[in-house]
DNA sequence: GGTTAATCCGACCGTTTGGTCTGTACAAAG
DNA sequence: CTTTGTACAGACCAAACGGTCGGATTAACC
């Protein structure tokens, strides 16, 4: 593997663990035995470097594991439930979680540098609008209710995704995961179609 | 107002804007035009210092804003609408909204300061088990169903609530508010007892 | 063999960090 | 007037930070 991939890949994992600030660049050299040369020749400053990573680690991983999977099936309901539980299961087994990684790099950056904010919310703002025209798409096909305002179910989703990810840290991750997916199951059994009434 | 408290208070502020480790002690002591020597004479370290704000202003205010007013009253599920609704409105006017204070840090000491950590979720524990019993009172008065699990329930309005902090960073914080509360009163309906069928 | 460009090393720099320590202004007590 | 303890000032420190720079290594090409 080049070296700049792999300072990239190392470098992510750092950041997602300790995050951006209190990572040093030195920290990264110290995990891959390398030096302050090998980095400076492949990136222009620590900034250049963590937003290269998110455009092409974190970008792309959020399309593979959160969109994708979601959108082109027939009834987007089911597809999100599939979803958020092998999201949450990687979460459990405290591997990384992409949804979780752009939900703290989010928090961090947050008034700070515009720049790389600039950068998060796009990627953010491409799952959303997904989101949105999948369930959009799913009330076309009748898997979702046509009274249901699309843009606030993705609102309410995203959202309730990325907090219970903040109360996977403490104990019993697992229990967490299995009692947020219960009423996640209750919030999409409202945006069904109701039944007609004959 | 006694020094000690000036600078917890302008601690908490610093800290929530630019996040612990991105605030230095001088940031601090040069937003109240103060030296080192005042600083370490009334605490310890930095650690304990901000030990000392969770526990002073950050705990005490948690219960004054999200637990004193969903407790005690009849109904629990439109307290929790109205606290919500207002909890909201302080983030959309960006001013400091305590839950999400505790959601940013909770995020940020992950896995890093253990000590910091216990007392963070010890907070947030308090406002857990809070919200468990008053939708469990409120399911003995009849305003819950009587088959809703509530510790679930209680889980995914935290981190519905956590989320939505997350989503409000960046354009139209108010049009996110407004989307989140629509969503967040579906769902509480679908807690409410059913009809008894004739 | 000599030249060139790519890749990486590691000493070094200025600044900032959390924290220490000596000193001092001052009010209350003797 | 002297003593004593509180409440702060600010110079100072070692370590760590992001970043620079001259040089060493290596392989490819003429």
């Amino acid at each position: 593997m080049a070296t700049m991939h792999r300072m990239q890949t190392a470098g992510l994992e750092l950041f997602y663990a300790n995050g951006y600030y209190a990572t040093s660049v030195d920290d990264i050299l110290k995990k891959l035995s390398l030096s302050k040369g090998a980095f400076y020749y492949h990136f222009a400053s620590k900034e250049d470097f963590f937003i290269q990573i998110i455009q092409n680690l974190l970008a792309r991983k959020i399309y593979s594991v959160l969109i994708e999977p979601i959108e082109g099936h027939d009834n987007p309901l089911e597809q999100i439930v599939d979803c958020f539980e092998e999201a949450l299961e990687t979460a459990v087994h405290n591997d990384m979680d992409f949804g979780c990684v752009l939900n703290n790099f989010l928090t961090e950056f947050r008034g700070k540098d515009q720049k790389i904010m600039k950068h998060l919310c796009d990627i953010f703002s491409i799952w959303e609008v997904n989101l949105v025209s999948t369930l959009q798409k799913g009330k076309f096909n009748g898997y979702v209710d046509r009274h249901v305002d699309c843009e606030a179910a993705a609102t309410y989703l995203i959202s309730s995704y990325f907090g219970v990810r903040t109360l996977m840290v403490g104990t019993t991750p697992s229990a967490r995961k299995y009692r947020f997916m219960s009423q996640l199951r209750v919030y999409l059994k409202s945006l069904e179609p109701r039944k007609v009434v004959a």
